[in-house]
RNA sequence: GCGAGAGUGGCGAAACUGGCAGACGCACCAGACUUAGGAUCUGGCGCCGCAAGGCUUAGGGGUUCGAGUCCCCUCUCUCGCACCA
């Protein structure tokens, strides 16, 4: 335990409330007794309450950060409170594009613009009074760190979960780099806003859809909020339904321009072709009038009939020029009929096959059977190109040839198939099942689940990040980096602005890439990508308790004690990717023998968003408020605890700039109460019946994140202990110095040792409320005539219904409503009364 | 379009399983103390009304003794996804 001596003697003169200075005072004192960086291999009741980490930026720590940090702080110093040994680590996000972005645009090498951002950030998180463990603090960007990160990519590897393969990727003109799907916004670059184009080249991926069945079946065992598990399963984004294959009816033709080109004898395709698609309505088979293909299909040119040839060609060559932007945004549908015709295996009849770029490549089998009578985007293709619809599924009210009308019908509960020859009168469920089975038979369907989340792309043609530790050989090909010679330092080059050419910045460095093959000792290449920053982030957690460690990732025995998180805090932003990552990083090292869990956080909640006077901060707008300023103006703990104040913690809140004097108002009156407090006499039994109010009520809210309802608690509760400008005892400010702690931890600790206390006051405990007094014995009773209030009466709290019409009736405000014998009275015992007349 | 969430005084917001709507705070008004001060303290503060009283939780309907809360319809806003077959 550490010695914190009285900060004042009794009979000296108070000294009125100054934060700079106690703030300072506190801050050191913590920092040299240690106060904050528990012993992480002797702990008992070990909680590991983690923030998201920050990508430390040159503007400095925004609000925005400091009310995450400060709501995950709260949470930390509570569950310190509650007995917990709490470890409160911190860290910098501090690899990729947006540093290097900024390094480029200020001219200054981001190696030497990191460091200095992160010195300011640690400036100014100790100046927020944070109760970081700083001897675990870690930046993905020291080879310390990345060295470990790069052996992750190797475990994946060793697993099969890391492949390369050349991929349509997007590409950012302006940044100059290959996005993953997650980084583009309805096109366009996520974080430049330029329109994404479409490049062709080697990635590497993890193969996260190979847990995707387990990545969505874990959610339901989390304690997150609901809204984050939505997100995620919607990302996942399961479709159960079936593949089913159609065949091409023979055309006479030739085999295809491209063979003939490259002088191949032209020869007639009579070899049978066929078409699969995905569809998750296998029941509406009857009803698929066209089959489409995307623009991309490989079947495309092999179809094709001569006489459609140009109109096709034209439409491919216009879809693949076309950038994501306007094929999303467009309304219209368009396509081109390939001259070619399928048969439905369900009527048997031809259908002709069309392509169009609503038909996306990247999705199930790239082609579809259409059903424009139950599906809407089919439905408005058909009407677009005159294609049949036809009824296939009915509801109650239908008869099997209920028109249509305006829109395709898509409701299947309580429905039934209906022009479906033997099928017919079947539910879609049963229809589902029975048309598949039937198809199945004859070697044309099989039940096929299709997800929506791809697979992780990694590689990042930029400078800043991690080299991914893959060699190629011309003897050896493909071989991964020992792990004993990790890490592969990131070289210092001063070119490393990417160009147009797709190639890494370290692929301008041949000192750099060239090298020795562990394999058979002859020159290699090394990979010159580096990797996405999501895979820095991906797995931080663990090496927090083991930073120290240079020997391993994470040491087994810290993990064992640790992890998984007790508790995660942070931005809803990453609510779909960063946690779904870690959360497939942490399965693969589970699966690779290196942890015990497969799941990272056991909880995790998100924070809201702050906004300014109604509006969004923005550096253009010039509405953003500089912590710095208000950290200096009303000090820290004024500042903390308006930023819980001024909203729900997880939905954010609006910060008005005259609203922090309210708090600083409290904190005042808090400074006088612990200084002016009498210990003679007694305390007031209103008083303390309040006070045990309040340490449930903060007991209860500060778990639950309700940090605004929790200081208001506690405000009400100074307003009654220095009500009538009574001078409150030192048993009624003691408490409150408790439980305001996790909020304003410096005046707490100062106010503590004014009050006597000889420890830190987070090492003295949580007051206990006495359940006896949080109980009131008088309640004023509401009386209702007929639903309306007509008075309030104190009454004792366990007042029968007969005593309590009694006193009511005697109410001159409730008699003359009560005109005649009442018809009813409903009595909710210490609640209420009700008089129906 | 789909998914998630929200709509309450001048403002930020409270309200447990349906039970006094507006706690707490800002702003504002009045007063006290004062060497007129961005200090402190006291009181007031949803709307209409002199009052009795009436009205009030985006709008409309419903269930109920009783609805901000539950159900149905409509409108508005925020966020996420966006032709995923």
């Amino acid at each position: 335990m550490t010695d914190f001596a009285p900060s004042q003697n009794p009979g000296d003169t108070p000294v009125s409330y100054d934060p700079a200075a106690i703030e300072r005072k506190w801050q050191a004192r913590w920092d040299s007794q240690g106060t904050n960086s528990p012993d992480l291999a002797k702990a008992a009741q070990p909680y590991y309450a983690l923030m998201m980490f920050p990508y430390p930026s040159a503007e400095g720590l925004h609000v925005g950060n400091l009310f995450a940090f400060t709501g995950c702080d709260i949470h930390g110093r509570f569950q310190r409170l509650q007995g917990h040994t709490v470890f409160e680590p911190f860290g910098y996000d501090a690899f990729g594009i947006h540093s290097e972005n900024y390094a480029i645009k200020v001219g200054v090498h981001p190696a030497e613009l990191i460091p200095k951002n992160i010195d300011n950030f640690r400036r100014q998180l100790l100046r927020a009074g944070l109760m970081i463990d700083w001897r675990h603090e870690l930046s993905t960007t020291d080879p310390s760190y990345y060295k470990w990160t790069q052996w992750v990519f190797l475990q994946l590897y060793k697993q099969g979960l890391a492949y390369k393969k050349k991929a349509a990727v997007n590409w950012c003109p302006f940044d100059k780099t290959v996005l993953a799907n997650e980084q583009v916004q309805g096109g366009l670059c996520e974080r430049c806003g330029t329109a994404v184009e479409q490049r062709l080249l080697e990635q590497w991926f993890f193969r996260i859809t190979d847990y995707a069945e387990r990545l969505l079946n874990n959610l339901d065992g989390l304690d997150w909020s609901e809204s984050t598990k939505t997100a995620q399963r919607n990302w996942i984004g399961k479709s159960e339904g079936a593949e089913i294959t159609f065949a091409v009816q023979d055309v006479l033709e030739f085999a295809g321009s491209a063979t003939a080109s490259a002088g191949v004898s032209q020869e007639f395709s009579v070899l049978p072709t066929e078409i699969r698609v995905f569809t998750t309505r296998p029941d509406t088979i009857f009803g698929a009038t066209y089959l489409v293909l995307s623009p991309e299909h490989p079947l495309v040119d092999t179809i094709t009939s001569d006489d459609e040839r140009d109109s096709v060609a034209a439409y491919v060559a216009l879809a693949s020029k076309q950038d994501l932007v306007s094929r999303k945004t467009s309304k219209e549908k368009t396509g081109v009929f390939t001259g070619a015709y399928a048969t439905n295996p369900g009527t048997g009849h031809p259908i002709p096959i069309w392509i169009a770029d609503y038909v996306l490549m990247e999705y199930g089998t790239g082609a579809i059977m259409a059903v424009p009578g139950h599906d809407e985007r089919d439905f408005e293709f058909a009407r677009q190109y005159d294609l049949p619809i036809v009824r296939v599924v009915a509801g109650p009210a239908h008869t099997d040839h209920s028109p249509l009308g305006d829109e395709a019908f898509t409701e299947t509960v309580g429905c039934h198939l209906v022009n479906s020859g033997r099928f017919n009168g079947l539910s879609v469920a049963d229809g589902k099942a029975a048309i598949v089975t039937e198809l199945a038979a004859r070697h044309s369907a099989t039940p096929v689940v299709n997800y929506r989340l791809h697979d992780w792309c990694i590689s990042r043609q930029r400078y800043w990040g991690p080299p991914i530790p893959m060699l190629y050989c011309d003897s050896c090909g493909t071989v991964p980096v020992p792990e004993e010679q990790l890490p592969v330092l990131l070289p210092q080059i001063e070119d490393f602005k990417p160009d147009d050419s797709g190639i890494s910045p370290l692929a301008r460095h041949e000192e750099w890439y060239i090298t020795k093959c562990p394999t058979c000792g002859g020159e290699a290449r090394r990979e010159t990508d580096v990797s996405d920053t999501f895979l820095d982030s991906a797995w931080y957690f663990l090496r927090y308790p083991s930073s120290d460690r240079d020997d391993v990732p994470f040491d087994s025995e810290l993990t064992k004690k640790w992890l998984p998180v007790t508790s995660y805090i942070g931005g809803n932003e990453h609510a779909v990717l960063h946690l779904l990552y870690s959360r497939f990083t942490t399965m693969v090292l589970k699966d690779a023998g290196f942890l015990e869990f497969e799941e990272p956080y056991v909880k995790f909640r998100a924070h809201g968003l702050i906004v300014r006077e109604g509006a969004k901060m923005s550096k253009s707008k010039g509405n953003v408020v500089n912590p710095d300023e208000y950290i200096n103006e009303w000090g820290a703990d004024s500042f903390r605890t308006y930023l819980m104040f001024l909203g729900p913690y997880e939905e954010g809140g609006d910060f008005r700039d005259k609203g922090i004097s309210g708090v600083r108002r409290f904190l005042d009156r808090l400074w006088r109460s612990a200084h002016d407090a009498r210990s003679d006499g007694a305390v007031d039994p209103g008083v303390a019946r309040k006070l045990h109010q309040t340490i449930k009520k903060v007991g209860d809210d500060v778990p639950r994140l309700g940090y605004n309802t929790a200081i208001a608690a506690m405000m009400e509760y100074m307003n009654t202990m220095r009500s009538g400008e009574r001078t409150p005892h030192v048993d009624e400010v003691r408490p409150l110095v408790q439980l305001v702690s996790p909020f304003a931890p410096h005046i707490a600790e100062e106010l503590w040792s004014v009050l006597g206390g000889t420890t830190s006051v987070f090492d003295a405990g949580w007051p206990v409320f006495d359940p006896s007094l949080v109980v009131e014995d008088q309640f004023e009773m509401p009386v209702q005539v007929n639903g309306k209030r007509r008075a309030a009466i104190m009454v004792p709290k366990d007042i029968t219904q007969a005593e309590a019409f009694a006193v009511a009736m005697k109410d001159v405000g409730v008699a003359k409503f009560v005109v005649s014998e009442p018809k009813k009275i409903v009595f909710v015992p210490g609640r209420m009364l009700n008089i129906v007349v």
